[in-house]
Order: structure tokens, then C-alpha cells, then sequence
DNA sequence: ATAATATGACTGACTGTTCAGTCATATGAC
DNA sequence: GTCATATGACTGAACAGTCAGTCATATTAT
């Protein structure tokens, strides 16, 4: 029976690994990357890795699986409750531009999510990321239907297209924000507020 | 001098090999993908693909730019000229959709090219890429400029951040399209009108 | 306090395999 | 017969995963 010391000590250096990986991953992609090359960023040596992942594959899932939790946690910690639905959405966007402004690696690793059904061969852990997705995507569709009962957003349109433009133009905004860093301070405050204009608004006349 | 009628020949046969490259690179991704396989999926031998690409970097950059290459043409085609600023846009996201709709393969190597960045070392040719998807960016902040004169857009949002979320709309949507396929029937002409509305008339009240 | 013993975390050389790229040979057109 | 085109066996490098051995630390004995 380990001691508890001991069980955290092993959680400390899973992660000291995960985060390495994660900077490795998201440099190179998935196939690219050569464990050595993780393990050189660790500081550790290969056969390491082998004591706290199974295999490669192992590896990656678990450390999207890292970064996903992270994010859910630090977005409900950023996020006040009992807001209205309208005001969390922004606040959604908010979150996720400061986050990814803050973390270049999550956001390569985010673009591997996408491309992880071309990495593995569709397994229960690709079906967790996809579940942590649309954990994400449920969670704006209620703040949605609020919304139209809050009469801040119209009723006549599908809640689902609602949230797809959303997350679009959210996520393109960040896209956007790394083709051209370094262009010009990328302020996510101003930004937010342009998000949700445009959202609420349109661009009509 | 060869004859003008094998250089046609040689054309043929490197798009017959684009084309087997295409399905198989946007079904596994760039490294996992063997060019054994993209041999036998055109009916070659591995050594005839190095004498029509120069390596298999060579390979997926033509490949890529061949997608990109039929895209922009067949766009120039659905797409009348003269019409009103706004229409146009309205066809450029209608003719994204049944592109996308009916050429499966095209959308995960437009994914590639998102991840190309990754796989290449920032070759001349990826910055080909990013040109070319600068183009479609510029045409479409040419449009909105135009439709601002013409009283359809209004005129106090930076035309960059409104192309911005056009593309974001648009492109989650064929997002979605992708992940929820066969639930029920894809009907671009509707998702057109939607996301026109959407973007017109924003989703507040 | 000190020595003897046990533990298991860690290492990195090694193995088998995969695969991009080559090249000697074959096929076929003219 | 000559040249252009195509083939696929071959090579060497890269790399995932293994495992016998090391060593720092913990435990026990005296």
C-alpha cells in the first residue's frame, strides 16, 4: 500500500511530464515528435515514460485530456454565477481569448484535437475529447434558450445556429489573433465587445 | 523538345497521382501516411511518384495547392459577377457549402493545411498556402467595403473584424456539418439563409 | 548510531519494424 | 536500337517500445 506521499509525488511528475509533452506536441505535431525529445524536455530518460503512460497514444490523450480540464476549470473559475445568460456568453469570450492569448501551446495543441481522428484510430479517449467539446457546446445552447426567455436574444432562430456562430466567430477571432501576433497588441477587451456586437447586431444597416 | 502532346500526358498522370494523394493523405494525415499506399491507391509503383513530385514534402504541397487551385476555380464559376456586394457573399457561403457537402476529402485537407505549419518547416510553399487563403480573405474584405458604399453593411465595424466572422460562421458550420453527418439532410441552400440572416440581423432582439 | 538488506524509480543501450528515397533492371514506344 | 518511362527490391535512418542493470532511499537488525 503506497502512501499518500508517495501517490501525489507520482501525480506531481505525470504532470511535469504532461506539460513537457504538451510543449513538444504542439511544436511538431503528433507523428513528428520522437519521445526522446520529450523526455530531453522533461529531463528525464524514455523508459520513464513508459512507467507513467502506456504507450505514445497514451500520452497524447492524456495530455489533451491535461489541458481540456484545465481550461473547463479555470473558465468556471473566471466566470461569475448567476449572471445574465447574455453576460456569461461574453464572458465566454473573454475567457477564451485572454486563455489563449496567455497559452500559444494550447491553442497548437487545440488545432491537434481537431486532427486527432487522423491520429488515432477512433478511441473511447478520442470519444472523451469530443464529449469534453460538446460539454462546452451544451453548456452555450442553455445559456442560449435563457437568453431568448430573458428576452435578450430573438426566438425565431435554431438555438444550434446560434451557438455555431458564436463559437465561430469566436474561435476565428483567435485564429486570427495568431496569424498576425505581434501585428498589433491583441486587446481582448475590445475585442469581446466587438465579438458581441456584432453577434447581437449584425452587421446590417 | 518533347511534344506538347506528352506534356498533356504527364499533366494527366500527376493529377491522377494528386488525386489518389488527396484521398489518402486527408484519411490518415500527412506522416502516418505511407506513399506505398498512395502508390497503390493510383495503381504505380512508389518509385514512379519520385519521378513526377520531388519528395513526399513536394507531394502534399502540390496536392494541397491542387485542392486550393480547384476551389478558387470552380468558385470564380458559381460565383456571377455584378452583383450586389452583399449577394456575393451570400454566394460565396452557399457555394462553400455544397463544396464542402459534396467533396468529403477536400474538408480534412483543408484541416492539413490549418496543421501544415506543424508538418512542414515553414517552406516557401506554406507560405504559398497562407497566400492563397489571404486571397479569398481579401476579395471577401473588397465585398464588404463595397457593401458598406452601398448602404447594406453598416459602416461603423472594422471590415476586417466583420470578414472575420463571416469566415467563422461559415466555416462552423461546414464544421458541424462534418460532425453531425447523416443526422438529418445538409440543406446548403436553408443554412445559407440562416447564416445570411445571422449576419445581417445579429441574434439579439 | 551503524551496518545490512530491500525496494522500486530510473536509465539508456538494444531490438524489431517502418518507411522515405535510391537504383539496377525491365518494358514499351518509335 | 535507343530513349523515355516505370518498376519494386533494397538501404539506411529513425523511432516506439523493452528490459537488464543501477542507485538513491527506506527499512530493519544489531
Amino acid at each position: 500500500m503506497p502512501r499518500t506521499e508517495d501517490v501525489e509525488r507520482k501525480e506531481q511528475k505525470r504532470r511535469l511530464i504532461m506539460q513537457a509533452a504538451l510543449k513538444v506536441f504542439s511544436k511538431n505535431g503528433y507523428s513528428p515528435t520522437a519521445l526522446d525529445e520529450i523526455a530531453q524536455e522533461a529531463g528525464i530518460a524514455k523508459g520513464t515514460l513508459y512507467l507513467y503512460f502506456k504507450d505514445k497514444e497514451d500520452l497524447i490523450s492524456s495530455t489533451l485530456m491535461y489541458v481540456l480540464d484545465d481550461l473547463k476549470y479555470r473558465m468556471i473559475e473566471a466566470i461569475p454565477e448567476n449572471l445574465p445568460a447574455v453576460d456569461t456568453l461574453e464572458r465566454i469570450a473573454l475567457f477564451m481569448f485572454q486563455y489563449f492569448a496567455e497559452k500559444n501551446e494550447f491553442y497548437n495543441i487545440y488545432l491537434t484535437i481537431l486532427n486527432y481522428n487522423l491520429v488515432s484510430n477512433y478511441t473511447s479517449l478520442f470519444e472523451r475529447m469530443i464529449a469534453r467539446k460538446k460539454e462546452l457546446f451544451d453548456f452555450e445552447c442553455q445559456l442560449v434558450e435563457e437568453a431568448k426567455k430573458q428576452g435578450h436574444i430573438r426566438e425565431d432562430m435554431a438555438t444550434m445556429d446560434i451557438v455555431m456562430a458564436f463559437d465561430g466567430i469566436v474561435m476565428n477571432v483567435i485564429d486570427q489573433m495568431f496569424f498576425h501576433k505581434g501585428d498589433d497588441a491583441f486587446d481582448p477587451q475590445k475585442k469581446t465587445e466587438m465579438v458581441m456586437q456584432l453577434f447581437l447586431e449584425g452587421v446590417g444597416v
